[in-house]
DNA sequence: CTTACTGCAAATATTTTGCATTTGG
DNA sequence: CCAAATGCAAAATATTTGCAGTAAG
């Protein structure tokens, strides 16, 4: 997402863009995907001064506006991705800790399965599926 | 399982009985399911001095030797439940928080494709599905 | 008796919050 | 100018660890 549209989505809800913001959002989009430190790591690299608790508000404002989303990868931070970049599904092999990314269309099935028999609409990539990968299978 | 049964799995690896550790296999059991300080809360009912730091290592104990497992459900706190009550998908609602539990082979169609195209043996109860629940998506 | 286990307190790690100061518009 | 946003430090939460005393076998 442009800077220009960033400026836009937050002036319709009354925020502001701030240099922080705007480096967050670029700090989300050139890692891909990162933790909240992560995150603050990689914008302090062109803005040493900005506080990590910036970083957690300024995630969780771009979260409620659309722009960025977090899945849960395993035992603790959630991992914040741009919304743009598709969502994937997160196979997380439990004995090397490696995150396999493949297609939400995997789950398709699943999808149907659990909205036919539950009514539940299933926001698939929000967390990771857990597992054992081909190399640590054998 | 019983006691006898916890007693003979722990000697055959050379750990010990100890009331603490029966005493949380029994809370995990009689809860169903429960965070680290759930659990620690319901062994303190018969038991006042057990610490919670003896529940985290008793339950990373048990979890080596087979007797529980814990699963994602949210944010914070992992889910621990007896291994031996059969594993279930849990679905949890991003809008009322309520935890709908479901039989894991809603999942098999997912299980299967991820071994075919990534070699991936899937533990698909280890994290929740998140998503809306029936009540909360008119 | 031997050493695994426990309780306790302190250390880590992660995220949130109060508040004075700064700043976008 | 003024409300919104930030930086900072402290608080709140969650989990881990060092260590000296306790107890299982």
């Amino acid at each position: 997402m442009s800077g220009a549209d960033l400026h836009a989505t937050l002036k319709a809800k009354g925020y502001r863009l701030t240099p922080q913001r705007q480096l967050v959002l670029d700090a989300v989009a050139s890692l891909g995907h990162g933790t909240p430190d992560e995150i603050c790591a990689e914008v302090q690299r062109s803005a040493p001064a900005v506080n990590l608790s910036t970083v957690y508000r300024t995630l969780e404002l771009l979260e409620e506006l659309g722009l960025v989303t977090h899945a849960h990868l395993g035992h603790g931070a959630p991992t914040y991705h741009a919304a743009d970049g598709g969502a994937h599904l997160h196979l997380v092999c439990r004995d090397c800790g490696v995150i396999i990314e493949t297609e939400v269309e995997m789950a398709d099935a699943l999808v149907v399965r659990l909205a036919e028999q539950h009514g539940f609409q299933t926001d698939v990539a929000h967390f990771a599926i857990y597992g054992r990968c081909r190399d640590c299978t054998t």
